[in-house]
DNA sequence: GGCAGGTAGTCTGTCGACAGTCGGAGGGAG
DNA sequence: CTCCCTCCGACTGTCGACAGACTACCTGCC
C-alpha cells in the first residue's frame, strides 16, 4: 500500500497563514511606510475574521514592520536614518558574536562550507532583485545559525521585519553594490582563517557600509 | 480654575493591563515554569474576554515568557542551562556594543553619573530581593538607553522576559552574589576612563559570572 | 485479561456583533 | 466671512458563542 502520494496536510492555523500573507505583503513593498492596514478592510479582503487579521497584526507590530498611530490605528512602519544606523550597529553586534562563536567552535570548517553554499546561492540570484535580497538575508541567517546560539538567532530574527522594511524602502528595484558575493566572501575567509579581529572588522566595515548605503538619499 | 487636582485618566487598554498582569505573575514566580495558562481560566480570574486574555498570551509568546505546547496550550516557559549561557552571550554582544557607543558619545560624564546613580537604588535596596532583581535589571537598561540607541534598547527588551524567568528559576528566594554594587562599579569606571577594551572585558567577565551563576545547580 | 471502539470532557481556533471614541463634514448663528 | 455646534461615518476595543480537535476514560468483545 502506497503512503507517499498523500500529499501533507497543511496544519497551520489560519493566523500564521495571514500572518505571513501580511508579512510578505509589507516586506515586499505592496504596502508602502505609512500606509493604513485598517482590520476590517483586511480582513474582507483576506476572507477571516477580524479577530484572527487582528492577531497577526499585533504579531507584527511586535516585528516592528507596523506601527500604532493615532488611536491606535497600525501603518506600515518606516526608519529613520538615525534608527537605521542603529539597527546596523546592533545588527554588527550580533553577527559579530555569531562569528567569534563559530571560530571558537570544533567544526568550523562545516560552517565555512555551509556559508560558502549560501554566497553561492547569492551569486545564483542573477538579477532577480528579490532573490538577491532572500540568498543576501539568507547568508546572514545561516552565519547566526552555524553559531549554535539559538537565543542569537532569535534575536537576529526580531530585527529582520526592520531590515526587510530598509531595503524595501531604499531600492525598490535598484539592485544595489551591496548584496554581492565579493561582498561576504571577506567574512567567511576571516573566519576560515580563525582571524577573529580581522573577521570582527570586516563585520562591521560591512555594516557600516551597508548602513551609509540606506540612509544616504533617502527614496521616495 | 485649578486644574491639577483632577487625577490623570489611565487611557491603557484592557489588553495592556491584562499583559502587564500576566507578566507580572509570570516574572515573580506566582505561575512556575510548566504551568498551563489556559485561555479560559485566566479570563475567568481576570474578569475579560478570551479574546483580551489571548492577545496577551500571544504577546507573552513573543517575548518569550511562555512557549507553546501540545495542541497550541501555552505553558511558562523555562530555558536551558545551554539556552541560558546563549542568552547571556547575547547579553554581553549587545551591553558590549552599549559601552561601546557610551564611551564614543561625547556627553560621557552624563551617563556616568546617570549610570552611578542607578548603582544607588542597587545599593538601596537592601535586603528586598525583587527590589534587586529590578535594581540590577534597571542599571542595565539604563545602560542600553544611555547609548543613545533605540533599538539596542529595543533588543535588549527583547530578551527581558527570559532573564527574569532565569532570575526567578534559580534564585527564588536566595539573594546571590550577583547583583551588588561592587559587580557594576568596575564597568562604570572603565566607561569614565574612556577604557573601551577594559569595559568591553569587564562586561563580558560579568555576563559569563551570570551565566555560570544561573546554570549552576539549577533548582528545583 | 487485554485490546479495540466509542464517548464525554476540555481546550483552543475562529467568527460575528455591539459599543465606545475620534475625526471630519456640514449647517446655522453672530 | 468666521466660528461653533451637531451629526455622521469609520475604526478599533471587547465580548460571547459555536465548532473542531485531541485526550482520557470507560465499556464491551475476543
Amino acid at each position: 500500500m502506497s503512503v507517499e502520494p498523500l500529499p501533507n496536510i497543511d496544519r497551520s492555523t489560519l493566523r500564521e497563514r495571514v500572518l505571513r500573507a501580511l508579512r510578505s505583503a509589507i516586506t515586499s513593498g505592496a504596502y508602502r511606510p505609512g500606509d493604513h492596514l485598517g482590520e476590517v478592510e483586511l480582513a474582507g479582503r483576506l476572507g477571516v475574521s477580524r479577530g484572527t487579521v487582528r492577531e497577526a497584526l499585533r504579531h507584527l507590530q511586535q516585528e516592528g514592520l507596523v506601527t500604532a498611530g493615532n488611536r491606535g490605528m497600525l501603518r506600515v512602519n518606516s526608519l529613520s536614518a538615525e534608527e537605521i544606523r542603529g539597527l546596523f550597529r546592533v545588527r554588527a553586534a550580533l553577527e559579530g558574536l555569531a562569528v567569534t562563536e563559530i571560530i571558537a567552535r570544533p567544526d568550523r570548517s562545516a560552517a565555512v562550507a555551509a556559508l560558502r553554499a549560501a554566497v553561492d546561492e547569492l551569486a545564483g540570484a542573477g538579477e532577480d532583485f528579490a532573490a538577491k535580497v532572500e540568498a543576501d538575508l539568507g547568508f546572514h541567517v545561516r552565519l547566526c545559525e552555524l553559531s549554535g546560539n539559538p537565543m542569537l538567532v532569535e534575536s537576529w530574527r526580531h530585527l529582520e521585519g526592520r531590515i526587510r522594511v530598509t531595503i524595501m524602502n531604499r531600492d525598490p528595484e535598484e539592485a544595489p553594490a551591496m548584496m554581492t558575493p565579493g561582498r561576504h566572501a571577506p567574512i567567511i575567509e576571516a573566519i576560515e582563517r580563525g582571524d577573529l579581529p580581522g573577521a570582527l572588522a570586516v563585520v562591521e566595515e560591512h555594516m557600516a557600509a551597508a548602513a551609509d548605503h540606506f540612509t544616504s538619499t533617502r527614496a521616495c
